[in-house]
RNA sequence: GGUCCGUUCGUCUAGGGGUUAGGACGCCAGGUUUUCAUCCUGGUAACAGGGGUUCGAUUCCCCUACGGACUACCA
């Protein structure tokens, strides 16, 4: 495929939805598989919902998912500016060449008459509808039936018009998406959109096609929501005489439960992220949660979110940026809206961890253990670090599980598990504790290896059984029956916190 | 209501005119582990319904049902 540019091009309203994040991907892994460009336009033509910070966070949560843009704001400007706020002239130039060319007019009506209209129709059980029913009727008012002379002493005395698409009766227009197939749309059903606004910006679907045409999208690659505009795009392509990019529209990402497409109070409501990054709303305060400070890695939101409508026909599920790069091919979209499985990125994530090195977690782990330990003690087991994280990561899915699954190894039991205290902490287990203490205070080489033959040695030989030892033992040491290999955690705790540890528990118990 | 899109285990999905309809998540059971978890093995469970076409349809066509999107001077 030749120059393949695609753009992932969202209105910065709020934090980015992780379906936002998939389609940036798709667009991302077709650019790169193609050697083409990735463009990131800021399409902010609503002025009523623009927020200050939501451009940031997008390109903060695609920087952090890797997927970062080839061209944008600040980088690569070669067809630039890349905020359509700051292109209002281009769209105003191509809205009056077709006002021009008669393929589009001028309308005067109001919001409210045309509200009004609305609930008329409503009323009588039928749809209004601005197109050629009845714009050239009289009673709407727009420079198909005013005198070029009205329509001018109106513009004239500033009455607020907007321009309307006038689109083509008795079409049916054919289409090609990439992943529907071909899709018909009978012309008379559409309506004549509003390509420029009254406060002077044009709407999406104006600026949408100029700046495809102008920054030479080849592959117009979004949601699903976009497929019913889809026909309006192609007529406008076709009014202004361009070639239209292909389109590929993605299925929607839906709720795990219930109807319809996935939102942000269902993150709030079942307990999983559903941005990238945990976002501040500035103006309520209000905190919502992202699956990076929730303790995903990038990988798994990349991996999860690829094979939310995508798979590669294999029965391989873990894949790398690279190997989607690889692999990744639009035919291979679905067509149906996928549902969410918080589980299965859970699952996904503990993948990821399991292949983390040790070094790398352990210095994640730091930052956990530092809040819950002295400074002393992080200090005293830092050598221990990763050696401590590569007997629990197995047992984890995200590294925050790590400090209640290690926690014995920085501070000493503070109680014992009720249950199994009762169950393995017999009339005789103090006798046999102290014993216990003998055999491992006269062990010269205090490792692992050396502590279990001596152990076990000693149990066998004095015809204990393992049953009667090793429980009490390992509740002395951990304070629960869990955990990894009690020998190597009496290794790292050390002779000395090991000793102590069964004097206490003896003492407690 | 109108327009468009869709429908394989609970979920994500593979497959495709003749298959024991495959995998993964979840769930259940067994095994390994002196503990817990991991891990291993096994199990549970699906072609929305009705008509065609055909020797044969889950696969192709039509209808119905259901689901979804859109229907703003929002994107």
């Amino acid at each position: 495929m030749s120059n393949v540019r695609v753009r992932f091009a969202p209105s910065p309203t709020g934090p980015l939805h992780i379906g936002g994040v998939r389609t940036a991907l798709f667009n991302y892994l077709f650019a790169k598989k193609h050697n083409g460009t990735f463009v990131l336009r800021i399409e902010d033509t609503d002025q009523n919902r623009y927020v200050a910070n939501a451009e940031q966070y997008i390109m903060d949560s695609l920087e952090w998912c890797g997927i970062a843009p080839d061209e944008t704001v600040g980088v690569n400007e070669k067809f630039g500016p890349y905020r359509q706020s700051e292109r209002k002239e281009i769209y105003k130039k191509y809205a009056q060449q077709l006002i021009d060319d008669g393929k589009a007019y001028y309308a005067f009506d109001t919001a409210e008459a045309l509200d009004a209209e609305r609930k008329g129709h409503e009323e009588k059980g039928k749809t209004f509808i601005y197109n050629w029913h009845n714009r050239e009727k009289g009673r709407l008012i727009n420079s198909l039936v005013l005198s070029v002379d009205e329509v001018q002493t109106r513009i004239e005395n500033g009455d607020k018009y907007v321009v309307r698409f006038k689109t083509p009766t008795n079409v049916s227009l054919e289409m090609n998406d990439i992943i529907r197939g071909k899709i018909t749309i009978d012309t008379n059903t559409l309506d004549d959109k509003i390509l420029f606004k009254s406060d002077g910006m044009p709407t999406y679907h104006l600026a949408n096609i100029v700046d495809d045409h102008l920054m030479e999208i080849s592959h117009v690659i979004r949601g699903e929501e976009w497929l019913p505009s889809m026909a309006l795009h192609v007529l406008l392509y076709q009014a202004f005489e361009w070639k239209a990019p292909e389109f590929a529209h993605l299925p929607l990402i839906l709720k795990p439960t219930g109807k319809g497409k996935l939102s942000k109070r269902d993150g709030d409501k079942l307990g999983f992220p559903v941005f990238p990054l945990a976002y501040t709303n500035e103006a309520t305060n209000e905190v919502s949660r992202g699956y990076k400070e929730d303790g995903y890695f990038s990988d798994t939101v990349i991996n999860f979110l690829a094979f939310l409508g995508w798979n590669p026909g294999t029965e391989q599920e873990l894949f790398s940026l690279e190997e989607l790069i690889a692999n990744f091919d639009l035919a291979r979209v679905n067509k149906s809206g996928a549902r969410f499985d918080p589980d299965k990125t859970k699952w996904y994530n503990q993948q990821y961890l399991q292949q983390k090195p040790n070094e790398k977690l352990a210095e994640l782990f730091k930052a956990v253990i530092e809040k819950n330990v002295t400074s002393s003690a992080v200090e005293r087991s830092q050598n221990k670090l990763i050696e401590i994280v590569g007997l629990i990561k197995e047992r984890a899915t995200f590294v925050s599980d790590f400090w209640d699954l290690s926690k014995f190894f920085f501070q000493a039991p503070m109680e014992y598990d009720a249950k199994a205290s009762k169950k393995q902490w017999k009339e005789a287990t103090p006798q046999i504790m102290s014993d216990l203490i003998k055999v491992l205070s006269e062990i010269e080489d205090f490792t692992a290896t050396n502590v279990e033959t001596i152990v076990k040695g000693w149990i066998t030989s004095s015809e204990l059984g393992f049953g009667k030892v090793m429980p009490p033992f390992r509740l002395s040491l951990v304070g629960a029956m869990s955990g990894p290999d009690l020998f190597k955690i009496a290794e790292l705790l050390g002779q000395e916190e090991t000793v102590s540890r069964i004097e206490n528990a003896i003492e407690k118990l």
